[in-house]
DNA sequence: TGAGATTTAATAGTCCGACAATAAGGTTGG
DNA sequence: CCAACCTTATTGTCGGACTATTAAATCTCA
């Protein structure tokens, strides 16, 4: 229906399209676990440009869009099956250029959101096509409110893997992996949970965990366990105070990898995500 | 390496482009399978009958550019860190517009095999940023022959998800799910596991315990173990006949799960992983 | 001399407009 | 009623111009 044509407004805006930098934050997912290598932040140039400039998030033009677009599937805003507007129209719509339009698509495909097909549009792939421990896909499904579900099905995934990562890591561990996992758990214990600093600290020692394994298999799982990760510490600060100080927990896994023992590491894990599941089951189970 | 550019042969062909189909061929690059949601790996069939998946999913030119860079990249042939020719000049060498390679790029970048950045290029990224969960990675990474450290990082992975959802799965199976289960039974007994319809049954299988687990952070992981499962077969096969009929170990599992007795199927489920696994070692471990 | 500011140059990023290829859906013919 | 044939909407590919970004070289000045 209405379709404001702003294009007379950026085609004139187009040529001094300086600004850009509009807040990239709301997220705090994105990079949990994932990349842990590189943790810069994006410039922070305020920068007004009240101009309609389309990008909102991201960092170039066709990531901005195609996060858009993620994050309004994965939200449900286009559901599974639906064909969204054509390429000429959309990307008019939103005010770009068809061809960065259709680079935000070929990544929403690559990632098994969508398909397209000529004269057929594009539409928006059933859920379970999805690739949905895609860091990427991860951090989108987590922007805004998210469903409880998924972070349960998520924490169940927890369940299975990081005991069975903990008893590999044991065994394959060598002395930098125990430095990391110390370092962390200091960090742990100096900035609380309550800080972003001590939840960086709480991902990496998951990771160092899954890293320790020397399986690349169980370490690309590290975004996905590490979102988990964030969410429970995230859920808890929303309700109240940490019920319960989980660093004791942290040690006691850590102690037994340090010590070389399969068998305890699994239970201590085994233990500490129980725990983190009971919490969120409670807190975000019902009222 | 030497590409000879065949740049003023494509020009003149592409006005007619529908009847000659020669410079469709020359470069192998536009029929490259791609056919990403089965994950099989082509066959060396002479293939000049391009099996119309039930998926069908087409390879379009832009899709073929991303098989071809993608399995050059996780082959090797470009290591991480590398940085490939710049855009103009590489789509020159593919041979094709410089949209459809960047379309291209776009995809790798999505699954985090590359990074882009102006006046840097565009470089292999670390082998810990790749997804290498994607189904489409996974499929780059098994065309041609296989790391055999990976195969078995990926047996790994099974053993410790596969037993867990055995679990979950005599839970909460339905009626529908025990029938995909005999079904896909049934099928791996009438065809052997030396025909391509019953490793497709076994796949199903194992799927099908997946899905009835009911949790999408699980189910996501078909396409990695079904890749697992399939390599479980094809080695056998290479080897010489199958050492051991896997059937009844297959058949225990699914009536643990059909009982609902969640500590049976998952035990029964190990014990099928762990055959195998020693199957795999065996083989792959030294010719 | 060396750290910091500045210029340069190389490369990816974006835009536009045209045309080709594909296939969904309707139409026609048997 | 089904099958083969058109129609046409929509994505796919192309080429070329211009912009934005930034690594690296250069210059400035304490």
């Amino acid at each position: 229906m209405a379709k404001p044509p702003a294009k007379a407004a950026r085609k004139t805006a187009r040529q001094t399209r300086v600004g850009g930098g509009e807040a990239i934050d709301s997220e705090g997912v994105r990079d949990a676990g994932a990349s842990a290598a590189t943790s810069e932040n994006d410039s922070r140039e305020p920068a007004d440009d009240p101009v309609r400039s389309p990008r909102g998030t991201g960092r170039r033009l066709h990531g901005a869009i195609a996060h858009k677009l993620g994050v309004a599937i994965v939200s449900g805003h286009y559901a599974p099956g639906d064909r969204l507007p054509g390429e000429v129209a959309f990307s008019g719509e939103l005010d770009v250029s068809r061809s960065a339009y259709r680079e935000a698509v070929q990544v929403l495909t690559a990632k098994g959101l969508v398909e397209s097909r000529p004269k057929a549009g594009t539409s928006v792939l059933p859920r379970n096509r999805w690739n949905l421990l895609d860091p990427d896909v991860l951090a989108w499904a987590f922007t805004g409110d998210p469903d409880m579900r998924f972070i349960r099905n998520l924490f169940e995934l927890r369940a299975i893997v990081e005991p069975a990562a903990a008893a590999l890591a044991a065994e394959r561990r060598d002395r930098t992996d125990l430095k990391t996992l110390k370092t962390a758990l200091a960090a742990m214990t100096r900035h609380s949970l309550a800080t972003e600093l001590g939840r960086a600290a709480d991902r990496e020692f998951h990771t160092g965990i899954l890293a320790a394994t020397r399986n690349d298999a169980l370490i690309v799982l590290s975004s996905s366990i590490g979102a988990a990760v964030n969410w429970t510490t995230v859920f808890k600060q929303r309700a109240r105070a940490l019920p319960r100080n989980p660093i004791p927990d942290h040690r006691r896994v850590y102690e037994a990898i340090a010590a070389g023992d399969a068998a305890a590491a699994s239970t201590a894990m085994r233990v500490l995500v129980d725990l983190a599941l009971d919490d969120i089951s409670r807190l975000g189970g019902e009222g």
